[in-house]
DNA sequence: ATATAATCAATCGCACACGATAGAAAGGAG
DNA sequence: CTCCTTTCTATCGTGTGCGATTGATTATAT
């Protein structure tokens, strides 16, 4: 096999085993709140800025409706945002935090920080969050050919 | 925020985000071959080893029979590889390359060649893969505890 | 030899991802 | 104003991941 292309796929095979890893890492503290990674991350945005469109998260989240539709449903359902067609242009959905998303906040930043702080080696954390950026601007670069 | 949990938060981010860039990237160029990113890594392994039981495969993916089962389904629908039990030991599933999923191994390769070949950086990728194994390594071990 | 434990694949249920399409609403050109 | 395009969210279908359980088979202990 050629080499590089060899040093490719385990890059790739790397990526994948840590992001499956990262996600049942959170998703072992989140438990707890009956949130998954994905929900997590959408409440981050969220607490970063409330209220936002269905289209500014996805934005920052690389995800479509096809994904963000049925997750944020589940989010409503279970009490964390609310979602209502904007009266100034009808297309756009505003989703916004609840009372329990707004008070949850501090408690759930408590738990992921105290399961985080056993587990991070902060330099490698500093270079890998370095290196995975220029690899994702590089993949987007080649995406969007 | 705990700015260590910032970091964590990013990081784990950036994973989720590069690994899906990956599969995006790989499936652009699987797709003529009718594969997902996750049959082309059962076939990687068969390609080093063939034939294998589930267990074999699932253990060098991390991945275990309630993702495998109906994966190697389509995999044997699609005609690369039969499913058939041990006789030796009738609780295991032996799989095996068919003859085109023996055959196609070398265009597969060529089209996933060519296309990482324009977009790989040799020295990000080799210092990426340096830091995602240590990642891997930290993450499992504070998985396990 | 038999009861018990361990090891497998398969199944179930749920929640993503994501390509593709549909359908409503807004914007723009004439 | 009217047609056409663009911009949104929602829906559909397929394929993972994965925690949990089931059921068959094998190994082990007594």
């Amino acid at each position: 096999m050629d080499h590089n292309m060899k040093l490719a796929n385990q890059v790739c095979f790397s990526a994948y085993n840590v992001s499956r890893l990262f996600a049942q890492f959170y998703e072992k503290e989140l438990k707890s709140f009956g949130l998954t990674y994905s929900q997590y991350l959408v409440l981050l945005s969220l607490w970063e800025e409330n209220p936002q469109t269905l289209h500014s998260i996805g934005h920052k989240l690389d995800l479509s409706s096809n994904t963000l539709t049925p997750l944020l449903k589940r989010l409503e359902q279970s009490g964390w945002v609310t979602r209502q067609k904007s009266d100034q242009d009808k297309r756009q959905l505003i989703v916004s935090l609840t009372q329990k998303g707004k008070e949850q906040k501090q408690p759930i930043y408590d738990a992921i920080s105290k399961c985080v702080s056993e587990e991070m080696d902060l330099e490698l954390y500093k270079q890998t969050k370095d290196i995975m950026d220029q690899l994702e601007t590089t993949l987007r670069k080649q995406l969007n050919k």
